[in-house]
DNA sequence: AGCGCGAAGTTGACAGTGTCAACATCCTGC
DNA sequence: GCAGGATGTTGACACTGTCAACTTCGCGCT
């Protein structure tokens, strides 16, 4: 008996896209399953594999796309001009972002993501939080009339984006439920933080020889 | 023809702990099979879960041991008395245990790990490095003779755990390949992150309200 | 000394996965 | 009109974690 002709789907490399996002949502990116995506479109556990090579690939793709979403989030809230009040809004966006949408944030932040060798547009826009807070960074050190230190600059934008990372990924982590400050980690760690900033940030950075002692 | 008598392995147990680790220090907690394990030690694929119920458990008990191993790594170099020289120590500790044994860090920080409230021994050493934290920030506040916010020290040390956290994954992840700043990243960013806590920790804190205005 | 039971191995099975291979049909371009 | 690619399909393979049942040995109790 013939197989039945296979109806195309014009909108199946999408929809597999959309679905694959959805499970990862609901039950994380270690659950996604291609023939579970295929199950719910109602086609054969074959067909995802004519619009993508492999698993890592349609992954690939979405993990590109939340890039995209996240960039594109961060640069809603960076607009005033001014250097400080776009660092504090970024961060505030970051975490909210994370704080909004953990799934999404672990699905571009876990390990393991595809290779990125084979994969490179996926992480294209992957470090756009780390180049927004360059330009404020180099914004804020311009306005100041002093010296700018592209590599302090540099090295800045790290520490900042790493404390923002940071706490993201700390608070998805059932490691903080096991600490007793849940009430405050919510509401005020991520304030906390962003206040923090603008000390650490002030003082001149060294380029070379030991860290400055710190002040008493 | 009866099943040959099985020989007991006294220490089958730990050999399956030691045999699994070493898969997941070569190839990542994901690749960890727990047939794979019973074939290298040349025992049936079920010999593992008399032993341990199912494969989380054993997962469990790993994760356990390899928090208890970061914390006395943290412990062995926190000992001076002086809450700054501490603080600087434990950091430098903090990063090179996730640089020199990123996938032990992985493994303690990664997400999925088995559920916690099943495996409340996972992470009873969790949180040691915020431990460490809290302790030396409160000496460090008792030195300067100033009033101890208990909260505001735990917001600190949850500022700075957090910094430190978010470089070490950050570390761990190919996106700052994609960055140019390979060389100095290993060489200087956790130096001047950890040079930056000085002045970030300085300033008083704020109890409620908004975030102090960034010094200029 | 004998028996019962648990420990700790074993074999076999099941349901799931990602990927490979081959088939069928339809549509487009030459 | 034909060939070939796109895009479905079915079927198979090798792997996994877990479940079930079997076997043997050793220990404790009577």
């Amino acid at each position: 008996m013939p197989t039945p002709a296979p109806k195309p789907r014009p909108d199946l490399k999408e929809a597999c896209l959309t679905e694959a996002l959805t499970i990862i949502e609901q039950e994380g990116v270690e659950r996604l399953s291609l023939r579970e995506v295929a199950r719910r479109l109602g086609v054969s556990h074959q067909a995802p594999y004519r619009h993508f090579p492999s698993r890592d690939h349609i992954l690939a793709e979405i993990v590109a796309r939340t890039f995209d979403g996240f960039a594109r989030h961060l640069d809603r809230h960076a607009t005033s001009g001014d250097p400080d009040a776009d660092m504090q809004a970024m961060g505030e966006a970051y975490l909210d972002y994370a704080a909004t949408r953990p799934l999404h944030y672990r699905l571009m932040f876990a390990t393991p993501l595809p290779d990125p060798a084979s994969h490179p547009e996926m992480t294209a826009r992957a470090h756009h939080a780390f180049d927004l807070l360059l330009t404020a960074l180099r914004r804020k050190a311009e306005a100041s009339g002093g010296r700018v230190d592209p590599q302090a600059i540099r090295l800045d934008a790290l520490f900042v984006w790493s404390a923002l990372h940071g706490l993201a990924t700390l608070r998805s982590t059932s490691i903080l439920a096991t600490l007793d400050l849940d009430h405050t980690l919510s509401a005020r760690g991520g304030e906390h933080m962003l206040a923090r900033f603008g000390p650490a940030l002030a003082a001149p950075a060294k380029r070379d020889g030991p860290a400055p002692e710190p002040a008493r």
